[in-house]
RNA sequence: GCCGGGGUGGCCGAGUGGCCAAAGGCGGCAGACUCAAGAUCUGCUCUCGCAGGAGUUCCCAGGUUCAAAUCCUGGCCCCGGCACCA
């Protein structure tokens, strides 16, 4: 059945590219949209999870195409970079994971080879993306189609960067960059693209703090702390470690070899000879700054693979250092100067119950935090790092230094100090390093190397910044939170490098061809680049004439452009420019938000003049596997896996069923976690609505205040199904659709209605309403009732549809009626099982006591028996009910402070109730249903339950049915 | 530490002063339909109550108000980013 409904949807997607509806026309006429979903790259096939935010997109342009707007929806793939390269190296290499999805993907054998291409590669995947956009219905233009790699895209990125390079804004500078000593550059990247490990791997800066030997030579100590320099009391050495000398400049200095290769990557000079610790252990170095004398001991607590080997001890302050300390034997301790607390937390700093303990207590602050940590030796290295992890961030975030020439200073601004001091008297270098080892994919090991001329985009340019974050301070987002954190981001923005040298694709840089701009560079601006492709697919510019004359023209209305395109051409490409521009929604995940959409921002305001800047940036989230976490490749898989893939997911549950699930599983922006199960009932759901669309065509004839109601209804879901299309938030509108209108229809239904004329325009305009999200079934369903397709018919207008305040008014109160019926029924013994039921409409005097209570209310007054009672007696017609006003008001007068002040509904309950007799009958299996006004109801209410009616809410009274009766339980039913 | 979010019923998730014991969905229970199952439909799903009511709830503790899930103060915890750090 899947399969044939996937056949049918097929079918209409033929037949809205037949209508011209998968290529953008503009109109000047009209307002137009444009609008699409950041690139994506091309790492692999799609999956469930990539989908949501173009069912989303899709829907959106529907809508609007459906308000009469003229809609350009584009789409494009990223190749660039790294993740086309290394899809093709594991085709090449029949990766296990890849094969499975290729499998999947039914690609056949034979077609495998010729993926080991990465152009190749890139070009196969487009062609898959566009396949299954098309599939889920998508209707993106067909001429928009580019891939980052192709001709005229490069020619496009190289104006860009010429562009900007000419405004100053892309430099070199120096740079350090990971590298494969023998693969060349790469991406540290968590996804590990091109990594066998370490991806998750960070940078860290050591400072190397240099500690002279008598002889003149100098142990280079690695640390992150410099401002520690002033408790150092010895340094550390591995026992058995062999050092090197590194030879830079005039120097000579001790590192383990490790730690030397890294400083020849980064500073140069070249190792030297080897020399023992054993040899320096006992020997005393000196201090800089402070020009101290410390010894040079060994202790295990060393990695000669970190830093340079070479350790400052700080007892102190350093868990570990105090614990190699206890280990050294008494004979070597001797000399060691005692611990040196150089920074203290102040009493009056607010800390965690956490932190005060770490801190608690008698002894130096890394005693205290060994002891609350329970740390006894530098093997309980568990221990030991907890230690001294919240130690350290205790310090760096509270402390303040008490040492003389820094007493008072807080350790952040300390560290700076220290670290500058040292770099200027004492001649300390950095050092870059990993911190874990990360290894590439041939099984090297990855080195950070100094690059000094390295291309930049100079985002901290003052004048660029400024403007950027005005814009990011304006433009519209979705979710509203995000708006508020992008001006913090674009502040925050640094220099990125733009260009890598490497085996990538992308685009070689013009002002120096040897880099290959970089594919977060060469994505920035392409939104613009998509209306001129259209121009190019269709063959009327060739690639070769997107010069940057052309460029400048139709982007920036500059010069007079480029000469071998005729001037008409030229002018009509500038006017589809300006036509379309700005872009109304740039859409992407959240992994956008901190790099893409603000360096998007950065080119516009570059590139283009203020009017034409972006309106709206909306962050979608993810499709999650069962940990929260981005979907995995083994987890979509056919086999053995939890979720299916696409091709599987669409001829299981048909495509409408995809998207309803996207939309209506979450608010947009939130993280959800797949479910097959939602899935399933979003299926049944539209088979449901199938169903009712299709019953909602007849010829009978119902009450006609119920068709009003039903009318009035609808036209309140069509004022919040447009605020929410236009607010693009798509949930509630999902939530309407397709929960609220079926439950109307059964509802009318219920009350007695029929198909007829009312359901019949309701069917319509809901046909139309499901055009966007849904729109294969909305083509099933409107087929026949429209002279073409749903597509292409104008989205229904509220106007259509009358409101009736009375209508509505009605089908409330009678809400409320039932609503007590079943809160009486539902306490009584035996539920369900009352067989009739009187009514007793509250007298007329009643309405005008709540009246007088409210106004007294209004006033600020209590609306006492007596106050009541004063103005009842100015009123001849009370006279008879004098007897229960005070009763009535007693009752009544805490309720209304409760209560909307919206007084009785206007109607007149006793008709609305005779007439909904055999409905109530119906619905609770009432044998009769009897009304009566409370003023004449005495002989029929022998337990008195005519008091308790209120205006709006009548009394009544369930009777029991006879004991013979009784069994039959007869159910309710519509 | 800084910036931005957040903590709601078995679960997901709406809700920012008053028909809120809190939408919708999922899950569960009961019934209708069915030979049966599934689907669908109806009702129920905090506690108590043989009459439409009452009680106690929206992380915790206070406060403002006639009225607080919603506002204020303090606390605990969680998430994202940046920074920082092994």
């Amino acid at each position: 059945m899947a399969r044939m409904e996937d056949r049918a949807a097929q079918r209409w997607q033929e037949a809205w590219a037949r209508a011209g509806l998968t290529t953008a026309y503009r109109d000047p006429d009209r307002a137009k949209f444009f609008a699409l979903i950041a690139y994506p790259g091309a790492s692999g096939f799609l999956h469930v999870g990539h989908l949501r935010s173009y069912a989303y997109m899709d829907a959106l342009h529907r809508y609007h195409r459906a308000r009469g707007e003229a809609v350009l929806f584009p789409f494009g793939l990223h190749v660039s970079g790294i993740p086309t390269v290394a899809f093709a190296r594991r085709v090449k290499a029949r990766d296990p994971v890849i094969v499975q999805t290729l499998e999947d993907a039914g690609v056949p054998p034979a077609v495998w080879p010729t993926l080991e291409d990465p152009a190749a590669a890139a070009r196969f995947l487009g062609e898959e993306y566009r396949r299954v956009l098309r599939r889920i219905g998508a209707l993106v233009d067909e001429r928009t189609y580019v891939t980052t790699i192709d001709e005229d895209y490069q020619q496009f990125v190289r104006w860009q960067m010429r562009t900007l390079h000419a405004a100053g804004e892309v430099v070199q500078g120096s740079y350090f960059a990971s590298v494969c000593p023998v693969c060349g550059p790469l991406a540290v990247d968590p996804s590990e693209t091109d990594l066998e490990r370490g991806g998750d791997a960070e940078i860290l800066r050591y400072v190397l703090v240099p500690f002279r030997l008598e002889d003149g030579r100098v142990l280079l100590a690695a640390t992150l702390r410099p401002e520690t320099i002033y408790g150092v009391t010895n340094l550390w050495l591995a026992p058995g470690e062999e050092l090197v000398v590194w030879h830079h400049g005039s120097g000579e200095y001790l590192v383990a070899r490790p730690g030397g290769e890294r400083l020849v990557e980064q500073h140069g000079g070249h190792l030297g000879h080897a020399v023992p610790a054993a040899e320096l252990v006992g020997r005393p170095v000196r201090v800089p700054l402070l020009d101290r004398p410390v010894p040079v001991r060994a202790s295990r607590l060393v990695d000669p693979a970190i830093g340079t080997g070479v350790v400052m001890s700080v007892p102190a302050h350093a868990p570990a250092d105090a614990a190699a300390l206890a280990e050294l034997p008494a004979a070597e301790r001797e000399g060691v100067p005692p611990p040196i607390v150089l920074l203290e937390i102040p009493s009056d700093a607010k800390l965690s119950s956490a932190e005060g303990a770490l801190v608690a207590g008698e002894g130096t602050p890394a005693e205290r935090a060994l002891r609350a940590t329970g740390a006894k030796s530098l093997a309980d290295t568990v221990a030991l790092d907890a230690a001294t992890e919240r130690l350290y961030r205790i310090e760096f975030v509270r402390g303040r230094m008490t040492v003389p020439p820094l007493a008072g200073v807080s350790v952040r601004d300390a560290r700076e100090r220290v670290e500058q001091q040292l770099t200027e008297r004492a001649g300390a270098l950095a050092l870059q390093e990993f911190s874990k080892p990360v290894i590439c994919r041939n099984g090297h090991a990855v080195v950070i190397r100094k690059v000094t001329d390295q291309w930049f985009l100079r985002y901290s340019d003052p004048e660029w910044k400024a403007r950027t974050r005005e814009l990011a301070g304006r433009i519209a987002t979705w979710p509203p939170e995000y708006g508020r954190e992008l001006p913090g981001i674009v502040e925050w923005f640094l220099d990125r490098p733009c260009a890598r040298k490497g085996p990538w694709l992308g685009t070689p840089l013009p002002m120096d061809p040897a880099w290959i701009v970089e594919p977060i560079a060469d994505s920035t601006f392409y939104m613009a680049y998509f209306v001129v492709r259209r121009f190019v697919s269709s063959g009327r510019i060739a690639p070769g004439q997107l010069s940057d004359a052309f460029f400048d023209y139709v982007f920036r209305g500059q010069g007079a452009g480029e000469p071998s395109v005729p001037a008409a051409l030229q002018e009509e490409v500038r006017s589809e420019f300006l036509y379309w521009y700005p872009l109304d929604i740039n859409m992407g995940g959240h992994e956008h938000k901190s790099v893409h959409f603000p360096v998007f921002l950065f080119a516009h305001v570059r590139l283009v003049e203020p009017r034409l800047q972006p309106r709206q940036i909306y962050v979608n989230g993810w499709i999650t596997g069962s940990s929260g976490a981005k979907l995995s490749k083994k987890e979509v898989s056919s086999k053995g896996g939890r979720i299916p893939p696409i091709d599987g997911a669409l001829e299981r549950w048909g495509p409408d069923a995809l998207r309803l699930y996207y939309v209506h599983a979450a608010s947009p922006s939130a993280d959800v976690e797949w479910s097959s199960e939602a899935v399933d009932s979003a299926r049944a759901r539209l088979d449901e609505i199938e169903r009712l669309v299709r019953e909602s065509r007849g010829s009978g004839a119902g009450p006609p205040e119920l068709d009003a109601w039903l009318l009035s209804r609808m036209h309140r879901v069509l004022v919040r199904v447009r605020a929410g299309f236009d607010a693009t938030d798509l949930r509630p509108v999902a939530e309407e659709v397709y929960v609220g209108v079926p439950s109307l229809l059964r509802r009318y239904y219920a009350r007695g209605g029929v198909p007829g004329d009312a359901t019949d325009r309701v069917g319509r305009a809901w046909t139309l309403l499901l055009g966007p999200i849904t729109p294969h079934l909305a083509e099933e369903v409107g087929a026949g009732r429209f002279p073409s397709l749903v597509a292409l018919e104008r989205f229904p207008d509220p106007a259509d549809f009358a409101e009736s305040t009375d209508a509505e008014t009605r089908e409330e109160y009678l809400d409320r009626v039932e609503a007590d019926l079943r809160a009486v029924q539902r306490s009584a013994r035996e539920p369900g099982a009352s067989a009739d039921v009187a009514f007793f409409i509250a007298a007329p005097w009643k309405a005008a006591v709540e009246r007088w209570m409210r106004e007294l209310l209004a006033r600020g007054e209590t609306p006492t028996v007596r106050a009541v009672m004063d103005r009842a007696a100015q009123h001849a017609e009370m006279a008879a009910a004098r007897a229960a006003i005070p009763r009535y008001v007693q009752r009544v007068g805490p309720l209304l402070r409760s209560e909307p002040d919206a007084g009785p509904p206007a109607l007149e309950e006793h008709d609305v109730l005779r007439e909904a007799e055999g409905y109530l009958a119906r619905r609770f299996g009432f044998t009769s249903v009897a009304v009566y006004r409370e003023e004449e109801a005495g002989p029929h209410d022998p337990l008195g339950r005519r008091e308790r009616s209120r205006p709006g809410r009548p009394a009544f009274y369930l009777l029991p049915p006879a004991a013979g009766a009784a069994a039959s339980g007869r159910p309710p039913d519509r």
